[in-house]
DNA sequence: TATGAATGAGTTTTCATTCAT
DNA sequence: CATGAATGAAAACTCATTCAT
């Protein structure tokens, strides 16, 4: 295996792990056995299990954000664009199923102890990460309710409901191995369309 | 107190310990000595972890089911009846925000292990609520397509989703000691609104 | 059930309990259960789960002493007295095989520790009638050496030998409902006719 | 320590203390404290207490096979066949007193409920064992039945009682600093003596 | 880099025993 | 006498992490 495939592979294989069984009652014993390693090698690049959650924490902003922000960046009407995005979204969200799993269900895990300074940072850039990402959808959110397109109340809560409206896929979705790429993007455009009217005028 | 409110004194502050801080890292002591009880009363009155977990998925639903079954029966037009049913809904998770929290950050939790006899016959009983539950929306949402209030592609989706989408206050509630109950039904509304929206035609 | 009956109905559920599942695998929980009773009830009888045991022991002993003690003081000759005092022993090991069960599988259990006062007494008691249960057989084979119808070498061994051998079916005998005393008189002669065969000259 | 001379090192001291205090009464953190080392590493090389105590069976086997297998493949006749197997069972429990000590006092151990995996392939092996060990001695007093050198009646009931006798010394015999290997020879021939005579015509 | 032995703190669970009712 | 709630002291087992090789 490459050198710098190693660190992605074991992102990998943990998202798996702890999305089947759960984080806690995933060891990092299991996951090395699971890649055929020994707990050393996990440990030579990330510094504790904690890390390791952390990475698959930020990849699973990125596989969103990777796919959302470049049609975010676009000018297309508001509705289009919300639209659009919000598709994306569940895409991203079908593609990278594991990782949004594992987040989902450990919002608050370590959010009451201290952290050591490199998670800290670490979490601080997810953080960040995640912040911007919300935005995007604020901004559009607030655009339409600006030219008239939207009708909302909150846009706070209109943007986290939207968002956990579109990470529903999440609690429901069971991927087949004869799953197409059509019926996941079916699944996206019926999401992305009750988000439409969800929030539209 | 009263020998009957032991256990559910139990599964209350158990339940708020689980919320706060995920319940792998909440030990059965750290339960106890919040009640300024032994670990030992705990075990008198659940047989395990497991199953105190159990009680707390049971309660959740109780919460949602009580309050939304009565106006699942009503003869109301099926648009008010289903935005009624959703700020019902939203209410009881407001109401007991705790529970819910538990059971969402939870769902596959001992999916994978056998449970031992007992813990499996709750899990089946829980199984059942949560199905009949899912299925007051399923009426609600099949008879909107029938009747042509709603224009909904596929039903399955269509319930798992609006559900996640009126949970969504678990993700983002943060109750505070001066929120008024004319808030949490403010917020009730505007979700119910959302989740009305989102079906209608 | 009469009063006076109730210590020897515990001490028969408890050394079925025991033989069953082992000394310390079962709780007093779990033999209260078998007797359709709390916990306390057994309390009230026996001040712990060591009183009981050796209680067990004690009637384990008598069970046997009862039937070989008449035989041993028969004026019979060494060689018939003998055969009948091992026939006994071996009867009463069939009759009352959980007792037995139970005690030798704990020869060693609390020998480390100390005793409180109560324990201590009945341990030694129970010492007393072990030693002159053993003296019995001591004095036949030591008759036998004498009159010449034994050839053995050391008594001790040959003592403690013979007891071994005829509480044999300890580890075999796997009582059947339809055994019938004929069956269990054929074993107990075998066993009476091999330890008979094993001193005689 | 040579690193394939741990495992057999645990089993021998943990052999001592649970002979010495039993089974039930000996925790792990004892056993490592007798070895100076910590829990974990006896856990590190074996995965629970109940393998623990089935590879001391299986030692225990081997013990007494190792030893009669050799004498029982001989063409010696079948009164000398027997005694010297008999003779070489016993050097085998005199030899490894506190294994064959453990195992009597455990034999219903773990019997009522059901093992891990791993477990009941270690029985399934143990019984094996077992079985085959067995089966020297039938077929030994069979051939012994056939060529009238003895006169038994049973053949399973001698079997089985044979062997308890010839395992008497796990309950009288004390080991002392001082024994000499000839003593344990003069043990062992007296046991053997009293067997053969036991069974032979 | 990689391995896997070792550690030790922490967690669930059990259970004999006590005690208020 | 009987009950069963409560206690507290173990004990088995887990596992993240460290470290010698």
């Amino acid at each position: 295996m490459d050198r710098a495939s190693i660190k992605p592979a074991i992102i990998q294989i943990a998202a798996k792990c702890f999305a089947f069984n759960g984080v806690d009652a995933t060891s990092i014993d299991f996951i090395a056995q699971e890649m055929g390693a020994s707990k050393g090698k996990i440990y030579h690049h990330f510094n504790s299990k904690g890390e390791l959650l952390l990475a698959i924490r930020r990849q699973s902003i990125m596989s969103v954000l990777s796919r959302v922000k470049p049609i975010a960046d676009t000018p297309a009407p508001t509705r289009e664009r919300f639209a659009a995005m919000a598709e994306a979204h569940v895409l991203g969200i079908l593609a990278d199923l594991s990782y949004h799993r594992v987040v989902v269900e450990n919002l608050r895990a370590g959010l009451s102890r201290d952290l050591p300074q490199h998670e800290r940072e670490m979490l601080a850039e997810i953080k960040d990460l995640q912040a911007s990402y919300e935005n995007m959808f604020r901004d559009v959110i607030s655009a339409g309710q600006k030219d008239t397109s939207f009708r909302i109340q909150s846009v706070s809560i209109t943007v986290n409901s939207i968002l956990v409206l579109l990470n529903a896929p999440i609690f429901w979705y069971q991927p087949r191995p004869d799953d197409t790429d059509a019926h996941r993007r079916a699944i996206a455009e019926q999401l992305a369309q009750m988000a439409l009217q969800a929030v539209q005028r």
